[in-house]
DNA sequence: TCTCGGACTGACAATACTGTAAGTAAAAGG
DNA sequence: CCTTTTACTTACAGTATTGTCAGTCCGAGA
């Protein structure tokens, strides 16, 4: 009580937070928030909590993105973007479909759904407005469904047989774009592991829906090996 | 203003609502706060808006319900409930995988999550808080699974070759699930069909899915055919 | 060195929601 | 007919949260 005359925020203040770049201030804030997102429900993402991670106050969330709604589109951007390009990459680099039964684009897929935190983001998102519709959805599907189709495509000249139809190639798509989705929410609800195996399951799941699908876009079903896994390719 | 002087609601005051019955009026909160959560997200669950659609003060829902959470508590009880009993009445019935590949199950449920709401109302429960889990859905499943195995084992029985194990089948069951799930919250962002045909394009994949389904459990896996059904069948 | 933009802050305004208290009237039951 | 219960209401308390405002301090450029 000795300078309540004064303000007490004068020069050498050890609480004000050394001033830093906008991105470097905003990065920090996006990952706060995203880290909220992920442990608590969208109640959790609250200015007040974000700041008090980040190590500022809740003003300078508003500076940065204008208002609460802002910082939840400026979260979306980067969620989705990411997972694009990781998908991007992925696709092009030729690991989309084939070995091993496309697992490793559910594998990204499904990372970005449930570690990502991009499934609660996207659920969130909807559930305030049902009507909203996400650009970026619909791309990414769209432009996996034609790399696969050129791929299998191509494949078919080498296997002979029929390609599947566009329209089958895109239901394939969404089957696992909704079950990565469905899985990061409620997995953990439909798993009957018990609670410390239910990662596991989930895992071994994705695995099995890779298989599956892998299988019926080749047009012909291969029964569920014991174990899972052919180490024959490579 | 001619009787501010005395109270406003005196005998026979026309805004007071007649006295109903608890199950009455509880019945109608419910059906008003589950088209609430259809319509717009958990933010438009609030006491206020809920009351006014009955025709009721907010005070008398806490009255009924004891708190906010005691009237999500009751909507989701109430959802749940209803679903299981529609899927033990489809699976008694025998017509839970059979005929056109198990369509009447993937319908019910579908129906239940997307026009019942159910979806929303498990997604929004599920973001509030991850760790929570829900008795009922580990019940249902692991029913369906059971059910679904004796039935395959009679027509095992009739038609020869392997029956898929138990963990084949709950996985299977899990995919659907999460299809059913993801598709009623958000089939519409992965649509590539105009705005109007979305409904057409998710029952298309339903009935896609379904047959799908089928064939795999059948461990024989049927082309697509081109309109997509079979009348063979009764 | 002076000035200006902008990162950042504390205090406050505005709002909105859940839940409580106290009371009214209608049904239920003796 | 009198008492008790309970469906229902108005008014209000309490609280939490977003957003505004005026101002501070730091760095960059004239």
């Amino acid at each position: 009580m000795v300078e309540t005359s004064e303000k007490s925020t004068s020069v050498g203040d050890p609480r004000r937070r050394p001033r830093q770049s906008a991105e470097q201030t905003q990065a920090e804030i996006l990952d706060a928030a995203g880290r909220r997102l992920a442990e608590g429900g969208p109640d959790a993402l609250r200015l007040q909590d974000i700041a008090r991670d980040v190590g500022i106050s809740h003003p300078t969330i508003l500076h940065h993105f204008g208002s609460r709604d802002g910082l939840m589109e400026a979260l979306e951007r980067r969620a989705t973007s990411a997972l694009t390009e990781e998908v991007g990459r992925l696709l092009l680099s030729g690991r989309g479909v084939d070995d091993e039964g496309g697992v490793p684009l559910l594998e990204s897929v499904g990372r970005a759904m449930k570690e990502g935190g991009l499934a609660r983001l996207v659920a969130w998102w909807v559930l305030r407005d049902p009507s909203a519709h996400h650009e970026e959805a619909g791309k990414i599907t769209a432009r996996v469904v034609e790399l696969i189709r050129v791929r299998l495509e191509e494949e078919q000249d080498r296997l002979g047989g029929q390609p599947p139809s566009r329209e089958e190639i895109a239901f394939t798509v969404r089957l696992a774009v909704l079950a990565m989705f469905g899985d990061a929410l409620i997995g953990n609800q439909l798993a009957q592991a018990a609670a410390t195996k239910k990662d596991a399951e989930s895992e071994r799941f994705r695995a099995w829906l890779g298989q599956l699908l892998a299988a019926h876009l080749r047009g012909a079903f291969t029964p569920p090996a014991e174990d899972g896994r052919d180490p024959s390719t490579d």
